[in-house]
DNA sequence: AATGAATGAGAATTCATTCAT
DNA sequence: AATGAATGAATTCTCATTCAT
């Protein structure tokens, strides 16, 4: 039915993501101008209304984008080892996996981050909306782990997801700002976190 | 030529400083309006340009209205407390100032850490820079007690403060987002983490 | 090079006018979408220009489709009548020839009548132009009542058809501003008034 | 309080209402651009945002702007003209106080006229909203004569005076489209219609 | 003939800042 | 010092139209 392929829809979409991507880490989302965006894809100013209803839209986009990225490199490692692997293991090559994907988008991970932890409830609600499939695996393997015993089940998996992954998100933050934890270090230090208690060890973040 | 006395001209700066603490804290800098500022102080629209250049400098001399109500705050607790103390426990007592300010500002300090870990460069440096009382305080504390040999002197003293201030800004992040640490168990984790090497355990920054 | 029938594009023509009837009647020239017309149609959103140069074209078109679908009824009805008619007669049968089409898209033709009386001269003579059939009728019928001295002949045929034409319309707004008055009525309430001079009684409508 | 006198700023609403109604009477509601009508009055493109909210508002103030004036104008006449005068005769009066404005913003009507009979609700709302004062003047006059028993009084008065200046509307259009009615006949027109009922005589307007 | 992605000229509105009074 | 009207750059989003496929 399309003349253009789908492929090609894709591809402008990838290229507007990418160029999205690029202008909101520089710029954070509220300095961004959807020109820009465009026209740093190569399209003229209105093409991205084309593929993407909002600047807002196109925000969610991006974060979700990456989202998927990081669930999908964790299925793959998944897959790629060896069969069973306990809860502890599942979240590690979760996270390994995100920060994976923070190797390549560090820049706009923290603008991410910064709206995350923004005041405008929409904005922060706008990324944990498009957080939704990285949330989802997070869920998933807790509620695993809780049938199975071997994670906390204190609270309802969602929850507990969100809460998992706003402490990986000021995790992010803290290194930004203090150069510590080292991206190596950080999926141990979340986890001890985060299986002990939100608040775990005699204190230590 | 001026008919109000030096006093009353700083009444109204007062005023404004208060109305605009009361805005950015309500809706961040960006959707602050210089208007609402001004109005909200009781005065016209443009009155807030006989005081402040820009609503950059007005946003800078919250802060640092904000930074030396800490450190005098600071102060008079040294004063008041008797005569020698470990340089810990001035860092505690600064930081336990600062404290007692946000108790009642808080919502001005979420903006404040909020466009200070944002990607303006400029935004951020503009926290940094009219936090520079604060920050110059924790400089001297820390080069006094280096000279003591009773702190880190890993680095200058002004970079010290930074990374103190830095971390400062990010306990209370953590704090906003996971309720974790409380603000009475907060100084003491800072110290820990700060004292010994910025990245605790061995694995510092 | 075709391989679609006249036949083929003269339905997807006539699909075309349909929607288009539609969706100028329910949101009025300026706020229809040339989109919603061609997606209405069960085509694609370019398809409409494969059969109209412009959306001001469509419109005239659809106008025009209504004048000739109300001539067509009017020579019916004369065909099926018996031979001789008088002028007055022929008026009133080309009116409620008139009145039939409008019964069946009041909605369309209010939008038309709008138009008509905008102000945008290009817009209203759109519509004029584009009433031509009926116009065309109109006047012949005029042209032949005064040969036979019928009629009042005090301006051209042309000329007197727009009027009778515009109070028509007026006519049609009356009623729909303020019920009055029924369709029922308005033939003779029209005829009594053009045919004793454009203002009726003495001077009345 | 103010530096600028109030005069002056009632001067710079009265340039842009005054071009609003040029704009406004040569392109229509739609067509109309601000920045034309702020341009126009001499001011920057932004100035006829500080004096009215919208498009929407500076419309409706210059519709009810024209009928302010003309209920000053009938004011002014009758007060000038001997005591006692019949409900009949005080209609009249605001009537020919009406089309005196007429006279002098012909264009204006029209388009007034126009959007009062368009689809969008929400526009025939805002000019009903807005020809408030001239409403209310109709219905004070309606009110009083029907407690004298010398009008028709088989509505509430606001009911009535809807339906009369719906009628005067109607009628500007009739003589905007054939010619007929002149200004001169118009009111006796008007008046011999509304009294006898809304549908007088035995059909004619 | 049909498709639908791309285009880009606008449009309304906002708001920090200026400056005459 | 205070005022508030004026400014005008800047921004998001719309949509008629084009055209390669």
């Amino acid at each position: 039915m399309t003349r253009t392929s789908p492929d090609q829809k894709r591809e402008a979409r990838r290229r507007l993501l990418e160029s999205a991507a690029r202008v909101f880490a520089r710029s954070g989302f509220e300095a961004a101008r959807v020109d820009a965006i465009s026209t740093g894809a190569g399209f003229a100013k209105g093409t991205v209304y084309n593929h993407f209803a909002s600047k807002e839209a196109l925000f969610g986009a991006v974060v979700e984008e990456a989202a998927r990225l990081a669930v999908a490199r964790y299925r793959a490692a998944l897959a790629e080892g060896a069969g069973r692997t306990s809860t502890r293991a599942r979240l590690r090559a979760l996270v390994e996996a995100d920060i994976s994907v923070l190797r390549e988008q560090e820049d706009f991970v923290k603008v991410l981050v910064r709206e995350a932890l923004a005041f405008h409830p929409d904005r922060s609600a706008l990324v944990t909306e498009h957080l939704a499939p990285f949330l989802g695996a997070v869920a998933d393997i807790l509620a695993e782990g809780a049938a199975r015993g071997e994670v906390r089940a204190d609270r309802p998996p969602a929850q507990l997801a969100l809460l998992f992954v706003g402490m990986l998100g000021l995790l992010y933050g803290q290194r930004w700002a203090s150069g510590w934890p080292s991206l190596d270090e950080l999926p141990d230090l979340l986890l001890d976190c985060f299986l002990d208690g939100a608040a775990p060890r005699e204190g230590g973040p």
